[in-house]
DNA sequence: AAGAAAACTGAAAACGTTTTCAGTTTTTCG
DNA sequence: CGAAAAACTGAAAACGTTTTCAGTTTTCTT
């Protein structure tokens, strides 16, 4: 069943078939209602092979995500494969681990796969520019600000939330009610993580309360994976160390958290206060509900395919796209007791 | 850059370069290192949509998820991922919401990426194989047991927990436990859904116990959806039944249900006992930890690559795997009150 | 009503591979 | 050494589209 069958079928040109299938204007409207509805009855589908080989592109853009685990970029992941298929465009997705250079891994995908543009999901995305001219095709970074990027300059396209800002504002909800002892439950630590970015919010929001930074109430996961943030967690309490509050990288974390606090004989949010940033479905349903800074992930996802898009379409500059995080409040937070 | 322009480097004909990329024996050997060579030396990389078309096939696998919000069927999907780049393949997601029709999607999938084959993921499959046969690709069925099924005689491939079974495992550890009221949560019950195979199990499970069912212990969220159960558990125990346990569909929903009755002000599980089916990640750090039966997620998703790949290669029947859950305790289950 | 412009259409040439098949070497073996 | 077999090679025809460009209609203008 190909574009002849049709053509055949519905007395015209393959030409005039292509030109239906493509939505060119000048195509007069009783032959393309013909043509459609040859279309629909001979169940012709365009082998997408031979299009992409005729255009000499392929409408599949790329997904290279960093940290697959986490439910907060799952959601963004899906929001952005809805958004590339209502545009017809394909989606690939590539994982990688911690360790691994986005960068590279992406450049190799565009040649193998003939990309026509790619997105970076989830961790930081500093490259200089003559490293990334390497990539060849538009790209758009998602969940990452550039703030401290060694391209604060440089003009590429991101869609993120400010990493630093909605930390700051975070354990500012905590300052202001009082807490002064606040402990700060991070992921991977190195650079390729924005849990670096939220912490320095964290420093900033303490320094700019009066508070001086405690490192002994600094939890390092070293992952983003929801068991290690609970062991750390654990490890932390046997310290004995005075706190009364905790501000989380991630609601996963967040989550493990309380447990820990829980199995530790801590109520939350009496004995300890805790916030964090991502908003994922499942911590409106901890107990006590999880307060958090909810990312718009579904949003963040459409709008990064959209930016994508619009960058390829036009060829022109970038765009830099900031969303905002709402607080949704649950029950983890309360004054530190006197 | 393309084949011409290595050939015509090295000296030799297209038809040898093609030979070469594709591993064919009949190429003498110092040819190929001189055509390695030259594929080197020019950075060639082969456009895969001509490849594709003249292979007529594209070394691509569609999964099909109906579902994608559930957590579990996420690190599936993410197994699955994993598998099928490092076999070298590609992967195509194509989501589907709960009315549609994954035989149908599927096979304009296949159609418009020329997929070589096809994962079947979330929800149930019950097609003729009249129907099946329209596809024209080997398929895989990802999480779902066909015992109740149109299909039951026929082969075709799947892996899966035998749903009926484990659920009336879950809901027998209730009666061991002398409960006799247990309330079902159920999700989207339509043909198309899992839930009447666990439904089956929990009334099958009843009547072994000599427990005769009570329609008004059937709580229907209607959908998986995490928010729905909440609410169905809500308004069900607003009812004011009698019940002392809950069997709960798929664990997301479970934890909606501990929230559900925490608000309420039942304690779990001293008011109520809980167990559910999955064994997502953040269920481990529930207050109380649920209760579950564990599938395998991530050895499902590799195995179903597995399979399908074999099933590709030789071009040979089907294949039927089973998978076991485990059952993790957790702290949701206690007798009865007296 | 004629001529020009606009709107539409189709034949044929790409696009970059794979594959077929006929041909040419090289090897083997009696 | 010669013939048959095996191993290798390349020209040319697919594969199913898009695109170009030269036509052919239709519509407009006077």
């Amino acid at each position: 069943m190909t574009i002849k069958d049709v053509a055949k079928y519905s007395g015209v040109s393959i030409t005039t078939i292509s030109r239906v299938l493509n939505n060119h204007p000048d195509v007069r409207e009783d032959v393309r209602a013909k043509v459609l509805k040859a279309i629909e009855e001979l169940h012709y589908v365009p082998n997408s092979s031979a299009r992409d080989l005729g255009k000499m592109q392929t409408d599949t853009i790329g997904v290279v995500v960093r940290g697959v685990g986490n439910p907060f970029l799952n959601s963004v992941l899906h929001a952005i494969e809805k958004e590339v298929s209502r545009a017809d465009y394909s989606m690939v997705m590539h994982q990688i681990g911690s360790n691994e250079d986005e960068l590279a891994e992406g450049a190799s995908l565009v040649r193998s796969k003939r990309l026509k543009g790619l997105i970076f999901l989830g961790g930081r995305f500093d490259y200089t520019p003559e490293q990334i001219a390497t990539l060849g095709v538009p790209f758009v970074c998602c969940t990452y600000t550039n703030t401290f990027g060694s391209l604060k300059k440089t003009a590429y396209s991101s869609v993120y939330i400010d990493d630093y800002a909605e930390a700051f504002r975070a354990v500012k909800t905590l300052t202001d009610l009082g807490h002064k002892k606040i402990a700060v439950l991070l992921g991977t630590t190195d650079d390729r993580s924005i849990s670096e970015l939220r912490f320095k919010g964290y420093c900033d929001a303490l320094e700019s309360a009066g508070i001086a930074l405690d490192k002994d109430l600094i939890i390092e996961a070293k992952s983003f994976n929801i068991d290690d943030a609970f062991k750390a967690t654990e490890s932390f309490l046997k310290k004995g160390k005075d706190f009364t509050a905790i501000f989380s990288i991630a609601d996963a974390m967040g989550i493990a958290a309380i447990k820990a606090l829980h199995t530790a004989g801590l109520n939350v949010p009496d004995d300890c206060s805790l916030i964090a940033i991502d908003g994922i479905q499942v911590s409106k349903y901890t107990i006590p509900t999880l307060t958090t800074l909810v990312q718009p992930s579904k949003q963040m996802g459409t709008r990064a395919v959209e930016v994508l898009l619009n960058v390829l379409k036009d060829e022109c500059g970038s765009c830099q796209l900031k969303l905002e995080t709402a607080l949704r409040e649950g029950g983890t937070l309360a004054k530190p007791k006197a």
